[in-house]
DNA sequence: AAAATCACG
DNA sequence: ACGTACGTGATTTTG
C-alpha cells in the first residue's frame, strides 16, 4: 500500500532546536543567523524520507490564537516565550521545505495537530498507509489500523511506535480514549487543568471502569472516598480539557493527492538553500545521493601505460589512511593528451610506467604527495619529479581547508570530484570499489589536480605566498617523507617490562582505592568516580555543566588533602594514562623493522605547525619522572640520538615582532628571560629574584603569547583577580611595546580579516566580527597568538630545510628523525657526532634573522630519555 | 559520536 | 552578566 507521511512541523522544529542548543551555542551561518533548528529538522527529514513514501506533507501552527484559546483562556499560557534564536527559523524551515519540494499546510485559527488530524482522515479515505511523525502525545488518538504514530524520543533515530495494539498493551485503552486520559490528567505543558490530583494511574483506573469521561460523569456519585470528591469537583474541568485535547479531523483544507505527492527535489535548488545557510554536511549528504551529472570524462583503462608520457597530474589511490601500511589500488594519470587508469598490479609489471614514475625530468603534479612518496616507497617503487602539490598549495592559501580533494576543489569552485566516502563507502561499509568506478575516480582526481594547478599558483602569487609554498612547504614535505620513512627505533622489551611493572602498581592502587571507597567501581569512569568522591566521601567543589562533577586533575589537586583516596586516584590516572596510551599503545605501532613510523600532518593546523599521528610522537611524556622513563625505549639505530631545541623561540619572536627593546637586550645578553622579567616587573636586581617571583613572571610571559585573560592568570599563579590585574599592569609598564603590538595586531585582523607570520603565512579569523562577544574575544586571542606560534613554525621548517641542505652538502649519513615543534631529533652515526653537531647548530641558529639571536641547545645520548 | 581526561610544545 | 590562554592526538566511557 502507498504511504502518506505527515509531519508535525512545529513539534519537530522545537525538538531539533533544543537538541542542538543545549549548551547555549547556536549553530549559525556566516552572517550570524542561527540555523541549528532547521539543520536538525533537515536531518530528521532526511531520515524520514528514507522511507521512500509516495506522499509527504508537513503541518504548522499558524499564529498563536486558536479556537482552543476561546474554550480555555489559560491554554498554553504558561509556555515560555519562544527563544529569540528560534524565531527566524520558522520562516527558514518553510524556505527549506519549498527548496525540498515538500508541501506544507498552516491554517489561521487551528493548530498543526488539527491539520494532521484532517490529513489522517484524508489519507485513510484514499486507502493510504498513514505515518505521523510528531513529538506530541496528543496525536496518539489518531492511530488506527491504517495510521501509525511515530513519536520522536531522541532525534529521529529513536522513534516510539504507537498503533492501536501498543495502546492496548501499554494502557489498555482504545485510541479514542486517549482524549479522555488527557482530559483527566491535564497537561502542565499546555496548561490544561484536568482533575486536580489525578495522574496517569488514577486516570487509567477510572477509564477502565467507566470507559469515558462522560461515563465517569454518569457514575460520579458512586466513586467513594477522596477520589470521589476530587472527581466531582473536577469533572467539568475534565470535560472541557477533553475537548481541548481533542484533535479536529474535519477542518476545511484544500488538499488533493497531487499536492501531497512528493517526487524528489531539485539538486541545485536544495544545494543553494544549504549553501545559503552554511549547512555543508547536508550538501555532502545530498551530493552523495544525487546522481549529479558530472562533467564528461573519457579515459582509458589500460594495463600498459602509453609510451612517451609527458608532464602530467598523477593520483595514486591508497586504500588505508595509514599509507605506511596500506595497499595501493592504482594510478590515475591526466594531461592534455592522456587520461588513463592503470591498476597497481599492472603498474608493477609495466617497466615503461615505472620509468615514468622514476624519471625526475618528467614533472608530476599531485595531491598530498608525501603519502604517495611513502606509500610507493614501502612497495619498492621510487617516484621523482613531483613538482606540485595541490594540497600543500591550498593549505598555504587557506589553512582551514581539510585535506580532502573535494573540499579543496570547493575552494576553487570546482565541482568534478567526489568525496572518498562516495567511492569507497564509509565506516564498516568501506570497500574496494569496482575497477570501473575506481578508475573513473582516480582519473577525475588527476584531472582536478591538473586543472586547478594554474589557479592555485595564480592565487599564491597574488597573495604573495608563492615563496612560502614553493621554497618552504614543498621542500619540507620531502624531508618529512624521509623522516617518517627513517622511523624511530624502539626497544620493545623496555616497553614490555615497564608495562608489567605499571600493571602491578595499578592493581595495587586499585584495591587501595576500592578499600577506601568501601566498594568496587570503575575508577576510569569520571561519572562513577565523581559520585564516589563528591557524594559518598563528601568532597566539596561543585559541578561542571550537564554531565555532573568534574574530576579533572586541577580539581583533584585542590582536594588532595581532603581524603587519602585523592592522591591515589591521581596516581592511578597517571599510571593508566601512561600504560594505555604509551606502553601498550606504542607496542602496537612497532613495525617489523623495529621502528615506529609516524605520519606528520602538514596541512592540518591553523598556525603552520605540524601534527603527528598514528602514533603521535610529539606528545611522548617528559614532565613526570615515571612518564619520562618511557623515553628510554626510544633508542638510536645508528649510534646516538641527538636533540637540538630552540631556546624560548616564541618569546624571542614576540620581542622581535613587538620591537621590545628591554626584551631584545635581555636576549642579546643571553639572560634567564623569566627571571629577568621578574626582576623588571618587581623592581629588584636579577640576583634578588626568588623562585616564586620567577614562576609568576614565567606564567605571564606564557600568558602573553596565548592572549591571556586576567582570570586564567590569577587561577594559574594563585592570585586574586585584582592582584593579577595589577601584576599585568606592571608587566605592561615594563614592556609597553607588547601592549601596543597586541592592540595593533587585533586592529590589523579586524581590518584585513587575517593575521600573518614572518614568512607571510596567513590565518583567516572571520569571527573577529562575530556578534557574540565571547567569540570575538576568542578571535582576538587567535589573532594575538597565531603570528607568534606560526612564525615559530615557519622558522622551524626553514631550519629543517637548512639542516637537510647541510647534511647533504657534508654527505652525512646521519638523519633527522623527529620534529617536536621547537626541537629536532637526529639519529647520528658515532663517527659523525663531532662534526655533525656544530653543523646542525649553525644551520638552526642562522636560518632566519630576527632582531634577537636564535639560540639552540643540543645533547646526545643512547636514548631519548637521557637527552637533557 | 561526543565528552572527559591528559599527554606534548 | 557573561566565562575565561594558544596549538595538537589518543584513550576511555557514555549517550
Amino acid at each position: 500500500m502507498e504511504e502518506l507521511i505527515l509531519i508535525d512541523g512545529n513539534s519537530l522544529l522545537f525538538k531539533a532546536f533544543y537538541a542542538t542548543s543545549y549548551n547555549g551555542n547556536f549553530m549559525e551561518n556566516k552572517d550570524g543567523i542561527p540555523t541549528n533548528a532547521v539543520f536538525g529538522f533537515a536531518r530528521m527529514m532526511k531520515k524520514i524520507l528514507e522511507r521512500n513514501a509516495k506522499y509527504v506533507l508537513v503541518a504548522f501552527d499558524a499564529g498563536k490564537h486558536t479556537f482552543r484559546n476561546d474554550m480555555l483562556e489559560s491554554y498554553k499560557a504558561t509556555r515560555k516565550e519562544t527563544p529569540a534564536e528560534l524565531v527566524p527559523q520558522f520562516a527558514m524551515v518553510r524556505e527549506y521545505l519549498t527548496a525540498h519540494n515538500i508541501a506544507y499546510f498552516e491554517k489561521e485559527g487551528y493548530e498543526g495537530d488539527d491539520i494532521i488530524g484532517t490529513l489522517v482522515k484524508f489519507g485513510e479515505s484514499h486507502n493510504l498507509t498513514v505515518s505521523v511523525f510528531t513529538g506530541d502525545k496528543d496525536a496518539f488518538q489518531l492511530c488506527s489500523d491504517h495510521t501509525t504514530i511515530y513519536r520522536t524520543v531522541k532525534g529521529v533515530s529513536e522513534l516510539d511506535i504507537y498503533n492501536p495494539a501498543t495502546l492496548k498493551e501499554k494502557w489498555d485503552l482504545a485510541p479514542d480514549q486517549i482524549r479522555d486520559m488527557l482530559g483527566l490528567m491535564g497537561d502542565t505543558a499546555d496548561n490544561i487543568p484536568g482533575i486536580k490530583g489525578v495522574g496517569e494511574k488514577t486516570a487509567l483506573k477510572l477509564l477502565h471502569q467507566y470507559g469515558t469521561i462522560e461515563g465517569i460523569d454518569e457514575h460520579k456519585e458512586e466513586i467513594k472516598g477522596k477520589l470521589g470528591e476530587k472527581v466531582r469537583a473536577g469533572i467539568e474541568d475534565a470535560k472541557m480539557s477533553k475537548e481541548v485535547a481533542t484533535i479536529l479531523t474535519d477542518i476545511p483544507l484544500d488538499v488533493d493527492l497531487e499536492t501531497a505527492h512528493y517526487d524528489g527535489y531539485d539538486f541545485d535548488t536544495l544545494k543553494d538553500f544549504f549553501k545559503k545557510y552554511d549547512m555543508n554536511s547536508l550538501i555532502r549528504d545530498i551530493s552523495k545521493e544525487a546522481i549529479t551529472p558530472r562533467r564528461a570524462l573519457t579515459f582509458d583503462l589500460v594495463n600498459r601505460a602509453p609510451e612517451n608520457l609527458g608532464d602530467s597530474a598523477l593520483y595514486t589511490a591508497i586504500y588505508d589512511e595509514n599509507y605506511h601500511k596500506s595497499i595501493i589500488l592504482g594510478f590515475g594519470v591526466y594531461n592534455d593528451t592522456h587520461a588513463f587508469f592503470i591498476s597497481f598490479e599492472d603498474a608493477l609489471k609495466d617497466q615503461n610506467f615505472l620509468n615514468y614514475l622514476k624519471d625526475a625530468s618528467i614533472k608530476k603534479y599531485g595531491f598530498a604527495i608525501k603519502s604517495m612518496i611513502n606509500g610507493l616507497r614501502w612497495n619498492g617503487i621510487e617516484v621523482n619529479g613531483l613538482s606540485f602539490d595541490l594540497s600543500l598549495a591550498t593549505y598555504v592559501l587557506s589553512p582551514s581547508i581539510k585535506e580532502v580533494m573535494k573540499n579543496v576543489a570547493d575552494f576553487y569552485g570546482y565541482d568534478d570530484v567526489r568525496y572518498e566516502e562516495e567511492v569507497y563507502g564509509k565506516g564498516a561499509k568501506k570497500h574496494i570499489p569496482e575497477t570501473e568506478i575506481l578508475a573513473r575516480d582516480c582519473v577525475e582526481k588527476a584531472r582536478c589536480i591538473y586543472e586547478l594547478m594554474p589557479q592555485a599558483i595564480g592565487k599564491l602569487k597574488e597573495a604573495e605566498q608563492y615563496e612560502l609554498y614553493e621554497n618552504l612547504e614543498l621542500p619540507v614535505t620531502y624531508i618529512l617523507a624521509d623522516m617518517e620513512f627513517a622511523g624511530a627505533k624502539v626497544d620493545e622489551n623496555i616497553l614490555k617490562s615497564m608495562d608489567q611493572a605499571f600493571d602491578q602498581e595499578i592493581g595495587e592502587i586499585e584495591s587501595q582505592i576500592y578499600d577506601l571507597a568501601g566498594e568496587n567501581f570503575n575508577i576510569s569512569s569520571p561519572k562513577q568516580l565523581g559520585t564516589i568522591l563528591f557524594e559518598k566521601l563528601g568532597l566539596k567543589n561543585g559541578k561542571k555543566t550537564k554531565t555532573g562533577y568534574s574530576t579533572s586533575q586541577d580539581i583533584l589537586e585542590k582536594n588532595i588533602e581532603a581524603h587519602p583516596i585523592v592522591p591515589l586516584v591521581l596516581r592511578y590516572r597517571m599510571l593508566t594514562k601512561l600504560s594505555s596510551t604509551y606502553l601498550k599503545g606504542l607496542q602496537d605501532q612497532i613495525f617489523p623493522d623495529g621502528k615506529i613510523h609516524t605520519i606528520y600532518k602538514q596541512t592540518l593546523t591553523q598556525t603552520g605547525r605540524l601534527s603527528s599521528v598514528d602514533p603521535n610522537l610529539q606528545n611522548i611524556p617528559v614532565r613526570t619522572h615515571e612518564g619520562k622513563m618511557i623515553r628510554k625505549a626510544f633508542v638510536s639505530d645508528h649510534g646516538y640520538l641527538l636533540s637540538f631545541d630552540y631556546s624560548q623561540i616564541e618569546l624571542r619572536i614576540l620581542a622581535h615582532l613587538a620591537h621590545v627593546p628591554k626584551l631584545i637586550e635581555a636576549f642579546k645578553a643571553d639572560k634567564d628571560i623569566h627571571a629577568h622579567t621578574a626582576a623588571l616587573v618587581f623592581g629588584v636586581n636579577d640576583e634578588d629574584v626568588t623562585p616564586e617571583m620567577r614562576r609568576q613572571a614565567k606564567a605571564v610571559n606564557f600568558g602573553i603569547i596565548y592572549g591571556m585573560t586576567e582570570f586564567r592568570l590569577a587561577k594559574d599563579i594563585g592570585m586574586s583577580l585584582d592582584e593579577a590585574r595589577d601584576f599585568i599592569a606592571r608587566y605592561y609598564a615594563t614592556y609597553p611595546e607588547i601592549r601596543t603590538y597586541m592592540e595593533g595586531i587585533v586592529k590589523e585582523c579586524e581590518a584585513q580579516g587575517y593575521v600573518s607570520t614572518v614568512l607571510n603565512r596567513k590565518r583567516f579569523i572571520p569571527t573577529i566580527h562575530d556578534k557574540n562577544r565571547m567569540v570575538r574575544e576568542q578571535a582576538k586571542r587567535f589573532a594575538m597568538n597565531a603570528p607568534i606560534q606560526g612564525s615559530g613554525a615557519d622558522i622551524m621548517k626553514l631550519a629543517m630545510i637548512k639542516v637537510q641542505e647541510a647534511i647533504n652538502a657534508h654527505h652525512f649519513k646521519s638523519e633527522i628523525i623527529l620534529q617536536v615543534h621547537d626541537e629536532l631529533i637526529f639519529d647520528v652515526y658515532k663517527d659523525e657526532i663531532d662534526t655533525f653537531m656544530p653543523v646542525v647548530k649553525e644551520a638552526m641558529e642562522t636560518c632566519f634573522a630576527l632582531d634577537v639571536p636564535l639560540k639552540v641547545e643540543g645533547n646526545y645520548a643512547d636514548n631519548w630519555c637521557d637527552l637533557k
